[in-house]
DNA sequence: AGCGGTCAAGTTGAT
DNA sequence: ATCAACTTGACCGCT
């Protein structure tokens, strides 16, 4: 059975997330600052919820919650605590009540923090950065019940293992609220499956397969191998990628997400396992419509929320 | 109301 | 050395 999941925001629902920048608030003193960040982080505990609501009633069993949810969390001077935010319980509130309504209607929720959070950096100051995102996102999580704060690896530098080995010992060192939601990804750019899978292994790491940047950056594994190298380092249900390319495979830039999710890019193997697949396609919950039906079609099962 | 310019962060690689 | 590409809209401020 196949449980969908949809990421962050819709195409046609008008169901929308707010956010804020820090040039908008630097002019402003530091109680309105709060006052702002207040209304929309209230506004989109709220908007979550919505969310939530939607994929109950449209079979979508995951949503992977943007990282905006509380714009500007770690920013070093806009930064905030959840405290000090005029409508704090409000928020923390909602946040339980969206974590109750996951577990009855069985609803997964994952975060993944964007490309700035970088545990192989040679440089404190990154570190530390992409350390104080990652314990505010972990924080929501625990508040929602989301079980994968899913990360890449980040860069090379010129000298893959020795950034392994510092995205190792990083991954040894985080506190456990992060740590048992941590999983790794492999991107188009620099680590494959290949690269990840024995780090994953060596710490209990979950290695989330993302088809796509496989196709789109080779390691010399077929999609059955790095398949079966991913789902060995699940302890729950695991959890994949899949998207389609803007202009075909034969195109250079085979990075870009297409609106929709060709039925072909789907792996066979993947059609008999009990997996997430979020999907990253632009039309965003028309693209899990559509895709939903096609797999239906083909007698691939849906594993819907509510029961 | 509609539209264009702008927006925290890291890293890579093209120019 | 500089800057666009990742992804990606939402928001502000100007017509």
């Amino acid at each position: 059975m196949i449980r969908l999941g949809l990421c962050c925001i819709f195409r046609a629902e008008p169901i929308k997330f707010r956010t804020t920048t820090a040039k908008r608030l630097s002019g402003l003193g530091r109680d309105e600052q709060l006052q702002i960040l207040g209304e929309i982080c209230l506004h989109n505990a709220l908007t979550l919820k919505e969310a939530l609501d939607y994929c109950l009633i449209n079979g979508i069993g995951d949503f992977r919650v943007q990282s905006q949810i509380n714009p500007l969390r770690t920013h070093p001077s806009a930064g905030y605590q959840l405290e000090e935010l005029p409508d704090y319980r409000k928020i923390i509130e909602i946040y339980r009540e969206c974590r109750q309504f996951n577990k009855e209607n069985n609803i997964r929720t994952t975060f993944h923090p964007d490309q700035f959070i970088v545990l192989s950096t040679p440089y404190s100051e990154v570190l530390q950065a992409s350390l104080a995102e990652l314990n505010y996102q972990a924080e929501i999580a625990e508040f929602i019940g989301a079980d994968v704060i899913n990360i890449h690896a980040g860069g090379v530098y010129g000298d893959k293992p020795a950034a392994l080995e510092r995205l190792k010992k990083q991954l040894e060192l985080l506190p456990d609220r992060i740590r048992s939601r941590i999983t790794l990804e492999n991107d188009d750019r620099n680590y494959t499956v290949s690269d990840l899978h024995t780090l994953c292994k060596d710490l209990d790491i979950p290695l989330v397969y993302d088809v796509h940047h496989h196709r789109c950056l080779s390691d010399g594994l077929t999609v059955e191998e790095a398949t079966a190298l991913s789902l060995k380092t699940w302890n729950r249900e695991p959890l994949f990628h899949i998207s389609s390319p803007k202009e075909g495979w034969n195109n250079a830039s085979c990075q870009y997400h297409h609106d929709y999710i060709a039925i072909s890019d789907f792996p066979d193997i993947w059609q008999e396992l009990d997996i997430t697949v979020e999907i990253e396609a632009k039309a965003k919950e028309l693209a899990i419509k559509k895709l939903k039906e096609e797999l239906s079609d083909k007698g691939v099962g849906i594993r819907l929320p509510g029961n």
